[in-house]
DNA sequence: CTTAATGTATTATTTACAATAATACAATAC
DNA sequence: GTATTGTATTATTGTAAATAATACATTAAG
């Protein structure tokens, strides 16, 4: 159900924490389905329980799941998880977006791409390139 | 002319090579500016020389700038840097895009924002509020 | 030619932090 | 009461960035 990546840059608490909420997201798991017990997916894993620990912890803290002593880890309401993913997909999109704009590119540009992405699904559309 | 941020995950020499483009790309650092010498600019920022070396030397890998032994670091054609800066502004904004739909964001919401944003200059416009 | 300033390279050490290891404690289910 | 679960603590290890200290190479200036 996880998969690290041992190459990235990103620490492995913060990998489960991001596949955590696109699981939940994605509908893969939901409402109030047990997680693994931290030592289980540890094991899986192949890594320590502590690692498995933190990142129950920090989806716990910012309401992703609901852990229990003696019960287990379960998925909250993904509503939370949703709103938690649009909330950050839009302000890394903004972010990106402004500053781009600020150092030059032009906003018709931006439009124009996210335009034949979005709706017409060209994914293929490359705005880099002149022939567009 | 650079700013450290010593709490961000980014290593200094990193932070470094993303100033350096955005510097050139808007226009700050013009073609043929020297650049402080790595001793410095070393100094300045109060990091160590190797920092600045690796830095520039990344610079210099990419094409942003040139450096000559004995003579200096010199800003090389800011077309290769804009270049640059293009290419990696829409290759993020693209995978941004495609994880956010794939995940369930709806595109239209997307499009409104990013028009919002781009063409009207409706920088509080927030896809997340209702009242939209 | 000498000197100073520059970029470049090398090796070792330090530092920060993620990850591990080994336990212990707490709450729940059976 | 035992097992399973989450939680907490302390110490240790591993890794990569950053530092430290030099040395070398090229260029400009005199």
């Amino acid at each position: 159900m996880f998969v690290l990546d041992y190459r990235s840059k990103l620490p492995i608490y913060e990998q489960l924490q991001t596949q955590m909420l696109k699981l939940i997201v994605g509908g893969v798991l939901k409402e109030n389905d047990q997680l693994p017990a931290v030592r289980t997916l540890a094991m899986e894993l192949g890594v320590n329980p502590n690692t498995v620990q933190k990142a129950y912890a920090e989806c716990e803290r910012v309401g992703m799941i609901v852990s229990v002593t003696g019960k287990g880890s379960f998925v909250s309401n993904p509503a939370v998880s949703m709103q938690l993913y649009m909330k950050e997909k839009f302000k890394e999109l903004k972010a990106l977006i402004q500053e781009s704009i600020e150092y030059g590119l032009d906003p018709n540009i931006i439009i124009n791409a996210v335009t034949a992405w979005c709706e017409k699904g060209e994914w293929d559309y490359d705005p880099t390139q002149s022939s567009h």
